[in-house]
DNA sequence: GCCCTTCTAAACCGATCGGTCTACAAAATA
DNA sequence: TATTTTGTAGACCGATCGGTTTAGAAGGGC
């Protein structure tokens, strides 16, 4: 038997398992393992192997929140692009019970590897949702810690959850971070 | 030549090495080569290994914050022991240069296999800070929510310090949160 | 002095690592 | 149908993995 896929679902594949296990816990083995795709595939679609299959996760996972969050936050309505990043984040992170592969990344030595991506993933948001907070009225000293507070918070949430393996953490706290940072543009 | 070591010091060496590389990413090389022990001393001091030594860190770890922080929350005149629990964050993380060892693991499959420690690491936190408020006067069920925010927003601020690599970006969330969760007591 | 415990050093082991390669099946092109 | 392109399967490679073992140096008790 042949299942042929294409080099999109082998991204997805492949950043479950990056998301799962991280990037030194992925091995070869295990990843060929969890996503049915044998090395054959693998290196055919990632040439560069295990270090290009996670930058292509990375890309991935970048162009994701580029286009639900970060891109209206930076052009659209502030009020109507806020609530959709909120929407976005507990869709995207299944109301806690999947983590932040970029996140992740950051905390141990695969940063180094990823700094640039991991960087300007994290900065953009920041930056995007700063812009977003200023256009609808927050002074600008203000804005870029509420922003700040924002993201972190997020993380935050998602590593509680996890380590309490209690989705209900993140459940709870994604409103109350949101209910906090309208109360500034009020 | 030969170096004498104590088993205290082995600890602390390996700490640093699991919080820099993580679970996986931490191999025996590496840890030989950082610590400058060898492996008949490591495995003298952990004959189970990477596992015992991570498990003995993680040990060390939850020891170091129940004596400067969850045993004056648990006990101590509340006021006095937030105060303290925040300048103990502060100095253990080193101001975002350090990262949190447990929740990083945390994130990735080593959750599993050090589920028990990681969980009670941030339920007692949770629930000494929870305690500390209501005994401070917040209402009961504000309190868990406050406490879970503030262990939250710790972690994910640094989460982004890291990815950022700025660690003014803890610097400055660090005092804010500290307003934030005093301004619920007065 | 002596022994015995404690601790270090490094050679060594099978297993697994990331990565390469050959062989071939299925579609696409013609 | 013949040919080329695209993708799959898995044997295979040297390097490194976590772990074991042997050998011996340092220090304390006698």
């Amino acid at each position: 038997m042949r299942t042929v896929f294409e080099k999109t679902d082998a991204i997805a594949l492949v950043a479950e398992v990056f998301r799962e296990c991280g990037y030194e816990g992925a091995s070869m083995s295990t990843i060929t393992a969890r996503t049915r795709l044998s090395k054959g595939s693998l290196y055919h679609f990632f040439p560069g192997g295990k270090e290009e299959m996670a930058a292509e996760v990375l890309a991935h996972v970048d162009a994701w929140f580029a286009r639900e969050i970060f891109v209206p936050l930076e052009t659209a309505e502030p009020r109507a692009a806020i609530a959709q990043m909120w929407t976005a984040v507990d869709d995207y992170f299944r109301s806690g019970k999947r983590i932040c592969l970029i996140g992740a990344f950051a905390l141990d030595e695969t940063r180094d590897r990823f700094a640039r991506p991991i960087r300007s993933y994290f900065e953009r948001w920041t930056n995007a949702l700063e812009a977003a907070l200023i256009c609808d009225g927050v002074p600008a000293g203000h804005a870029k810690q509420l922003a700040e507070d924002a993201v972190a918070g997020i993380q935050g949430a998602l590593v509680l959850a996890r380590a309490m393996a209690d989705e209900t953490v993140f459940e709870r706290s994604l409103p109350r971070m949101r209910l906090r940072l309208a109360s500034h543009t009020t």
